[in-house]
DNA sequence: GGCAGCGTGATTGTGCACAAAATGGGATCG
DNA sequence: CGATCCCATTTTGTGCACAATCACGCTGCC
């Protein structure tokens, strides 16, 4: 046998197949983050394939894939299910966004002034989407557009590895909310995301003079985290009850 | 409707047959954090079949989720390689461990004070090990114990979130070193990690009386991680290939 | 009427066989 | 002598069929 020697593995075109997959991928974690599929649903893998048009094997893929990032739980002989978190994982995963989003804010402070035109395009952009969804009543759409605020954020900060890690915790937080949410109807953040915006991009007042908000958007940020944490009941008990067997499938 | 928890005990084999795939997963892991598989080497499908004695399509689930994990780089049509961080890369692993350990040692200050038995014991326990794989000159159980080590904080700091990210993290940071590592003996970390201890355990000495070295335990271990990345060269690239047989001739 | 045991249907898990694609070697031509 | 093209072999990708397992409804019995 001749020993394989290897070179710097080269990059080919994503597009030529994958982009199925990654479709789907898109398509469920986007339902599931509008609630269109609410924690614990059960999402069988025949009925995906019909609705996507493609094999069994490759939505097995897909939730192999989503089951990484937490977002679905599988169950062996069971299949799989839209992760319903905990209470104590919500949390969690509320305190992991803080400590990450806190360093983002702090990158963008420290990122050189004035912010390139392009970002500040995407920006307001960005905020006037939020605003027409905000005017429409289009609360999926405003929740959509909320995490890709955050993201795009953690993007501007210049670390892909923190945003990649963000994102995962804004899809689970996302389930966190569509489990724990109070019936009460809650302020959706559009107000705090302006806020951020003007205080990242300087347009807002600062009476200090040269500086911009930084320090104002690393508490913005801090606060408006806790204000979505906050606005979460993650001390009743789930309102549907939870399947024993499903909970203890894995252990034994 | 009843719980049948009383008469049938689902004890599904632990090794049987869901174990089989973590146990893959733990192997082939730990085989890329000692470096007996460098960065950029192939993982054929087939070969590692064999060696493990099982299907071709367990392996391949076995490195989509290590892909998932970015500890594996999956190439349509070519194959699975272990994963090669550029230097931009590393510089992010690095800052991400920097955010997150922050946390982890700001928690645990947060904790009371004395810290648990169970604790202290675990963390004394590891300091023995650390040191006894110091005295033997095993570098492999020395780097795998310095993960470990960073692992184990995160798990006290009580956010298991938290810790999931980090472990992911702490796996790519190793690459990273097998990959960037200067040629030159470097020092491992074993001192960086008994002042730790000592910072966390308070058994350091702190001349202002009533507190534990806290303060002190954030410094050290950004200092720490400093040090780790200083150690790397983020110029070059090497590239290196080895044979699978031969690393996984004990396992089977 | 209620409960235990059992059979059936449906769903998931796994191996296999074939298809597609790339790698490597060799021959051919400039 | 070197580069290029082509073909054979190896490796990866995918669909299919069958096996295993679970949920549910049924029958029979107490």
């Amino acid at each position: 046998m001749k020993i394989a020697l290897t070179a710097s593995p080269p990059r080919r075109s994503p597009r030529g197949r994958g982009g199925a997959e990654a479709r789907i991928v898109r398509s469920i974690g986007e339902a599931i983050a509008d609630r269109r599929l609410p924690p614990g649903t059960k999402l069988a893998e025949e009925s995906l394939a019909q609705v996507f048009s493609v094999s069994r094997e490759r939505v097995r893929k897909v939730l192999l894939l989503l089951a990484q990032r937490q977002v679905v739980t599988l169950i062996p002989n069971r299949g799989a299910f839209v992760a319903k978190p905990t209470a104590q994982e919500a949390r969690e995963v509320f305190e992991a966004r803080r400590v990450i989003e806190r360093a983002v804010m702090d990158k963008l402070c420290a990122l050189p002034r004035p912010l390139p035109p392009a970002t500040l395009a995407r920006l307001n952009d960005h905020r006037a989407q939020e605003e027409a969804a905000e005017r429409a009543g289009d609360r999926k759409a405003l929740i959509r557009l909320s995490g890709q605020f955050h993201l795009l954020l953690a993007e501007f900060a210049g670390n892909g590895t923190l945003a990649t890690i963000l994102a995962s915790l804004i899809d689970r937080s996302g389930l966190a909310i569509a489990a724990f949410e109070r019936r009460t109807a809650h302020t959706c953040s559009a107000e705090d995301h302006r806020r951020l915006i003007d205080a990242l991009a300087g347009t807002g007042d600062h009476p200090h003079g040269a500086g911009c908000g930084c320090a104002d958007a690393v508490t913005l940020m801090m606060t408006h985290l806790d204000a979505v944490e906050a606005q979460l009941d993650l001390d009743a008990t789930p309102d549907t009850a939870i399947d024993l067997k499903s909970v203890f499938a894995e252990e034994g």
